[in-house]
Order: structure tokens, then sequence, then C-alpha cells
DNA sequence: TGTAATGTCTTGTCATGCAAGATAGCTTGC
DNA sequence: GCAAGCTATCTTGCATGACAAGACATTACA
């Protein structure tokens, strides 16, 4: 999938599944993958950049989580705030899409 | 709207547009934005360059039209590698689109 | 021993939308 | 005559962000 048209939308794809539950950052780029049916695909470079994005914004909280084995887990726990950023970029994402739709699946001849 | 969200739609958009009808650069401004209903705009800074990059890998053809009066207008006409490309960008869209979707609109409370 | 999986993090690169400006012709109004 | 505004194309430089590539550490399995 392009890399371009992925710009503008992973924070939005971040806090919609953090709305459900904490997560992880490994475990969110497993969780994108199988959500979107293998179309959408983040590497891990992509996502931790913009998890502290989204905590310099204060939209989501960062707890450590030491494993009995294995390497620690940075949880991350959406706010209040990212509550409301994320609906109000899932808006904007809901706009764009109907403005691309408007112009790719019209079938009249006007304009 | 997003400057972000757009990038990697415009050639679709142009593309999409030119499939109609030849069209001259200042005109395909005008026309995004009346399609979308305002939801997509794009400047003309931006617009022209794409353009080129589009006459660059053969998927649209220019040819200046001089008026009888005003200013010049470069129309440019769809290639039949500009209409393949724009059957592979639209497919991508709405790959990538499902995918958001996918992610976005799920209901229920598996993965 | 070495290979792969889990898990987080950093640096540098590249593509691209657009602000801002230039250029030029035409029209309208003062 | 001249300013303002619309039509129309073009260029330079900047900001943003996805990601390739690598580092690092632990666990498991061959």
């Amino acid at each position: 999938m392009s890399r371009e048209l992925k710009r503008g939308t992973i924070e939005l794809v971040l806090l919609t599944l953090l709305e459900e539950r904490e997560r992880y950052g490994y475990e969110i780029v497993a969780a994108i993958e199988a959500r979107s049916g293998g179309r959408l695909e983040v590497k891990d470079g992509t996502l931790y950049p913009v998890l502290y994005r989204l905590e310099e914004g204060g939209f989501v909280e960062p707890r450590w989580e030491t494993q009995e084995r294995g390497v620690p887990r940075k949880y991350y726990r959406i706010t209040d705030g990212g509550k409301r950023e994320s609906t109000r970029l899932r808006e904007e994402w809901r706009e764009f899409a109907a403005g691309m739709g408007a112009i790719l699946d019209r079938k009249d001849e006007s304009g």
C-alpha cells in the first residue's frame, strides 16, 4: 500500500484502537494488519514516533509493564482529550473520503 | 481539509477528471472544489507540479490553446497509459479506504 | 552456535502539498 | 489613465511524516 496514502491517517488508526483498550506498540502493529485484512501495514519505525506525538499532545498516556519473562512492554492508554481528538480526526476522514467518493463515483455529466 | 490526507490522492483525482474530457489547470482547480462539494481543495501551486509529473510519466499530454482573447490555456489530455494508471490508483484507493473502514467501522470485539 | 521471535528506539532520507511570489492579458470602474 | 480584480501559468523553498535501516535486549528453539 502506498506510503503517501497513509499520511495523516495513522494517528486516527492508533486512537481508534486505543479507544477499545490499552495496547502496546508491537501489539498495535499486528492489530492494524489483522484488522484491515492485510490492507494496511504500519512499520514500527513509523509507529513509535506517532505514539510520541500523541503523548506530547496529551492524547495518550504510557505505562511500563514488566513481564515475568520477556521484554518490558510500554502500554498506552487513551485520555479524554484523545477521545475528542479521535472523534475530530474521524470526522475529518469521513469528509475527505466523501469528497474523494464524490469525484471518483459520479455517474452524471454535470460540472 | 488536512494537507496530509490529500497526499497520494491528487494524481488519481486529476486522472479521473481528465478521463471525462480534456481540461486545463485553472479549470481543474475549480472542478475539484465544485465536484467534492467544497470538501477537497487543491491549490494551483500544487496542481501544476502534479501535471508535470503525470506528463513525465506519459499519463497525460499537453496542448496549448490560444484564445481569441485572454491568456493561452494549456489543455491536458489523458493517454492510454494514463487510463491504466487511473484504474490502478483507483483500485489502490479503494483498498486503502476499505482498510480504514475495517478499522474505524468495526462493531464486534474480536482481534 | 545461530536463527528467529518479541519488544522498543533512533537517525537519515525522500516525496509532496502548499505558501508566496512572479508574470501576463483582460475587464471594470473611478 | 490607472487601480483593482479576475483569468491563467509557473517557480522556489519549506514543513511534514512514513519508513528503511540499524541498534539494542530478552527469550526460545534448532
